[in-house]
DNA sequence: GACAAAATAGGACGATTGACCTAATTATTG
DNA sequence: CAATAATTAGGTCAATCGTCCTATTTTGTC
């Protein structure tokens, strides 16, 4: 069976409102990039907060696949941690010309002052839970999720910056100095006095 | 003198494009926050773009006058690298509700594709080189530019969650570990046996 | 095949957008 | 004081926005 109208539909405007952001992105927009006309579209979408609820529902859905199958083929958690980080390489070029496609919703729904912002945030939580129990799983107790939101801002920062200089090298000299840093983690449990244990 | 109306109309779409962001905010929008009418406005600035290049104009302008006092106020380049790191907690406020200004600038004229990211990049420029050379001067010859960045993107990183979660523990537990970063890359200058040499 | 329901097309709406224009007012200058 | 330039106000324009509406076509069911 081919992909129904409405999910034809919020694969595309998941896509445009990654590339151009949701406030750029029209009715007319999504309609002619699916090739229906606007009354069709509006059968299936009532109001424009109506796709973006259908758009981070597939995110958040997505996500969550994402998530379960690094959790199958990775074999420990530091590997699953590496998995996370990676992503900032696998979507480079995504990430170079639109950004990351969580932080830069967020934000501007922020700026938008939209009730959507908080289920945007919801996307982060996903990562966020995800990450904090592979590292209460490595024995980080509760420094886990602190842990977590680390390292889920350094890859936010390193987005950000890739994009902004559309910089390949920084992208994957970050990625790098990433992996080291959860060596360094990971070789300082339960060593107190290992100073690299303050970086978080 | 009072401030010229060109100078009240930047200052104005200044804080209403860091606030609803570029796009969101209209021509009507400024003038009434302004307090004069759209054809005034039109005498000051053609187009919109026009806008744009005189906040980011004006942004540039606020910035390196600010890395002069930093420059001028610390002792020594880390204590001035620790005044970068600290504005995340002075406009802890502003950042949990709107994000990082040149961050949420850039992101979004990449996402409009818009001429002047470039120039909203040239923020980011001026901190990096400012960083760098505080690097250098602390003795990190080549390894400078990619500390700089380093620590660029952390604080973005920083930004961007703190807005999404509006989480105020967070941001002031990771300028923490930003300075403690800092000690600890000082404290492995010329040691390359120290792993904390590894974070970058 | 008849009939109800779902899907699709396309027009129309009021509002708002960036942009432009002219007229009136104010400031400046010779 | 006269003349010129700069400033301000407010109206107008076509285009586009999200939304809504009514037809027409397609699909599904008895």
């Amino acid at each position: 069976m081919a992909a129904s109208t409405r999910e034809r539909i919020i694969e595309t405007a998941d896509l445009l409102f990654y590339q151009q952001g949701y406030e750029a992105t029209s009715f007319a927009d999504i309609a002619t990039s699916v090739g229906i006309s606007r009354g069709n579209f509006y059968h299936h979408f009532k109001t424009k907060d109506d796709i973006l609820d259908g758009v981070i529902n597939r995110r958040l859905a997505n996500t969550e696949q994402m998530l379960d199958r690094w959790e199958i083929d990775g074999n420990d958690p530091a590997e699953r941690i590496r998995s996370f980080i990676h992503i900032l390489i696998v979507n480079g070029e995504k990430i170079r010309k639109f950004g990351c496609p969580v932080g830069t919703l967020s934000s501007e729904l922020a700026k938008l002052n939209h009730s959507a912002q908080s289920d945007a945030a919801g996307l982060f939580t996903l990562f966020r839970s995800w990450l904090c129990r592979q590292f209460e799983r490595l024995g980080f107790g509760e420094k886990s999720d602190s842990l977590a939101m680390h390292i889920l801002g350094r890859s936010q920062g390193v987005a950000t910056l890739a994009n902004a200089f559309d910089d390949d090298g920084f992208l994957i000299r970050e990625v790098d100095v990433m992996c080291d840093w959860l060596d360094a983690q990971m070789a300082s449990l339960g060593d107190p006095s290992d100073e690299t244990a303050k970086s978080v």
